[in-house]
RNA sequence: GUGCCUGUAGCUCAGCGGUAGAGCCCUCGGUUGUGAUCCGAGUGGUCGUGGGUUCAAAUCCCAUCAGGCACCCCA
């Protein structure tokens, strides 16, 4: 066998899957709570749409995107986020007629070609929310509380949410020249990075992690000063209704995100099992990137939260997780086995998940199988059992029998 | 795309010039039909791949692929 996962890609087998299913259910759960529904789109899209709303000059578009040519000569490319896609149905859905305000979550896969490390993989899967309709602060707080609610309830009350404010474009605008004036002249003692990211995405420098660029940006001026009258009040009613709310966060104002489609309020959340890679989730508020995509004006906001990170997390604080199975039917002897079948089916239309051994093996080895499955109760029926018309069940964490009548099973 | 580290049984690893080992897992036994414990036995590897050096290479050298970590960027 010398075909492998391609690079950058895992499998998910086993007690793994089993943990997927369980996060994947909570994810949908907390989210219905909050009455967001689910949006499925597809995989691909046309390249533009990713190029438009994430912009031009970001890493994601310029060296990590999956992009190939369809027979019918179109350029699409895999995703590499969520949001392009749920605002492109949006608009091509005219959803706005459906209903004013659109909460709507997805999960899946997402693609980026780039160098895997911890918590980052060439398909990775993400969960996100968008709700599409509203400027308001209190939707701010809706959906950062509700990431807030998801990570509590897949057992992650160790994180730390992070928030800051990037203004409107017109703020952005005037705290771009503020810090190029600033930096320029220092500009050789900052590390090459910082002086290749100047002239890409200045921002970017703020949450350098070279020791002596964060120091010399303590003197940076944050953006806070420079936020216009409206992104000002909308930030400080998201704080105080976030403190209302018993929402715990911490203000940083070197969070910038990475796409271009971001306004007003943006947020990380923050796991420290993580290593370099140690943003869980993130998001904001993007108002202008309806506008972008050939919609009206509309307020949004929302946040994506990476699945494979989470299990990494949660991994690091959670005991392993073990195999789990309702019941495991031990048959043994010819005539016993299509009565032992009757029983299986039975025991399934209980809604109870369980298995059996088609092998012919020896009871032993079906004893051993049950525990390996981690059967809660196993069912021996042997000749002897058939003649006395009864089944024994076998407790396996207390080991004690009980005979049960055959006939009680047939109803 | 850059740097450092690592690739030996399903898993975790030892061996570091004389043609492969441990533990776990798995399978089967330990007298008629009872697991997880205990005891015993067994299956399983062209030592990532391709070259080279050598009488001899898992072991040294080169290349390549893959993985890990970090940078970059991001979820």
């Amino acid at each position: 066998m010398n075909i492998t996962a391609p690079k950058g890609t895992k499998d998910i087998t086993g007690i793994d899957a089993k943990l997927w299913q369980n996060m994947e259910n909570i994810l949908r759960t907390v989210s219905n709570s909050y009455n967001f529904s689910e949006i499925r789109t597809p995989i691909f899209e046309d390249t533009s749409l990713f190029v438009r709303s994430i912009g031009e000059v970001t890493d994601i578009v310029e060296k990590e995107m999956y992009t190939f040519e369809s027979k019918g000569g179109e350029s699409l490319t895999l995703r590499p986020e969520g949001t392009a896609s749920i605002v492109r149905s949006y608009l091509q859905h005219n959803m706005l007629r459906q209903s004013p305000i659109n909460k709507l979550y997805y999960l899946g896969p997402m693609f980026r070609y780039e160098r895997p490390q911890a918590g980052r993989q060439r398909q990775f899967h993400q969960f996100g929310v968008e709700a599409i309709g509203s400027t308001s602060p209190i939707m701010d707080v809706e959906v950062i509380t509700l990431a807030r609610d998801i990570f509590f309830a897949l057992g992650l009350t160790d994180i730390d949410i992070r928030i800051n404010s990037i203004g409107s474009v017109a703020c952005r605008d005037k705290y771009r020249k503020a810090l190029l004036d600033k930096i320029r002249p220092n500009l050789n003692k900052y590390c090459k990075s910082c002086n290749d990211r100047i002239n890409r995405n200045v921002f970017r420098v703020l949450d350098c992690k070279n020791p002596e660029c964060s120091q010399m940006n303590k003197d940076l001026p944050t953006i806070e000063a420079y936020l216009g009258e409206e992104p000002s009040k909308h930030f400080a009613t998201v704080q105080n209704l976030l403190n209302a709310r018993g929402v715990k966060f911490t203000m940083d104002p070197t969070i910038v995100r990475g796409f271009d489609y971001y306004s007003n309020t943006v947020f990380e959340v923050k796991h420290h099992a993580l290593g370099a890679q140690d943003a869980i989730g993130g998001g904001g508020r993007y108002d202008k990137l309806i506008s972008d995509l050939g919609g009206s004006q509309t307020g949004a906001v929302g946040f994506a939260i990476g699945l494979e990170r989470c299990i990494i997390a949660l991994k690091a604080s959670q005991k392993e997780m073990s195999a789990q199975l309702d019941a495991f039917v031990v048959t043994l002897g010819e005539t016993a086995r299509a009565e032992s079948l009757q029983l299986v089916d039975r025991l399934r239309k209980q809604n109870k998940d369980v298995d059996f051994d088609t092998e012919g093996k020896s009871m032993k080895a079906q004893m051993r199988m049950a525990n390996r499955l981690g059967a809660q109760k196993v069912y021996i029926l042997g000749d002897d059992e058939i003649a006395k018309g009864i089944v024994i069940e076998k407790n396996m964490q207390t080991s004690e029998q009980l005979e049960l009548k055959l006939a009680d099973f047939a109803k």
